[in-house]
DNA sequence: TGATTAAAAGACGTCTTTGTCTTTTATAAG
DNA sequence: CTTATAAAAGACAAAGACGTCTTTTAATCA
């Protein structure tokens, strides 16, 4: 699989603070698990993660949980990978040969070079808000459990 | 990383014995875990896995050792990751939300979806024989380790 | 048959990811 | 200030990927 559970817990997990804090200010860990189906205390540390990136904000005590930010819509899901996993190895060759790049490229280099690129840009160019923007409704039915 | 260790070795493994062979008969673990400086009992697991999948042949006892048959020019890489890793969960969503198929696409489905089945097709329609013949001399330097 | 050779197979250890549980910290309300 | 609440933080466990080492099996040759 080309994305992490981290990462789809994530997105989720972001999805349904962007959604349901529309109405509620806070929106708690609890509700968000029990909703999305992700085991609570993973959960808490993936969302730990994205406050600390500054794509969510949080806070402790009564009424708390967490809310979007100015930031929120703004996060592509390229940050959402780099929050949540390991900073990739973007200057090794994808097919895991040695000494391969543009010039001295592997047999497959440019073909592979082209596909990784698109990724990059799909995933550089999508914000959560479009995410939310694109269809809103039907969405929040199929954010759940994979 | 989108492939694993263990198919990245497969790989080298695969296409040392292929160049190698053309002169010599066999060819042997401990000289292909030198050559690509891949750890050798690792690879000797991998290696195994190519042999039950018959992407190569083996034999035992002295003078034994690893060459390749008739389905080693025609193997494609994607038979190569699915011998190595996991069968790949092709109907689960990409970005793992849930019940996110062509019916009921998420907002993302169409471009993900074009993207994956285009590094299917160049999985698909690469072989051994390919990279094996595109640029044989260059290529035996390049294929060591990562 | 016996010795040697090399792959096959299995036991074991480490590291990362994922998951669970408990304790600590911060905040709100009385 | 005390209590309740909820995130933050830390310890620990399970599973899988990765790696090492030893034993077993099969083949060749004398």
């Amino acid at each position: 699989m080309i994305f992490s559970k981290s990462f789809g817990y994530a997105l989720r997990g972001v999805l349904y603070v962007s959604m349901a804090g529309e109405n509620k200010t806070m929106v708690q860990l609890d509700e968000i698990a029990r909703e999305m189906t992700i085991p609570r205390h993973f959960l808490g540390k993936v969302m730990k993660k994205l406050v600390k990136g500054g794509v969510l904000s949080s806070l402790k005590g009564p009424y708390g949980g967490f809310c979007i930010n100015e930031m929120t819509m703004e996060t592509s899901l390229l940050q959402l990978v780099d929050m949540t996993g390991e900073p990739e190895e973007f200057s090794s060759c994808v097919l895991r040969l040695r000494k391969c790049n543009a010039k001295n490229p592997c047999p497959m280099h440019l073909q592979i070079e082209s596909l990784r690129e698109q990724w990059q840009i799909l995933l550089t160019s999508t914000t959560i808000g479009d995410l939310v923007r694109k269809d809103m409704p039907d969405f929040i039915k199929s954010i759940a459990v994979i």
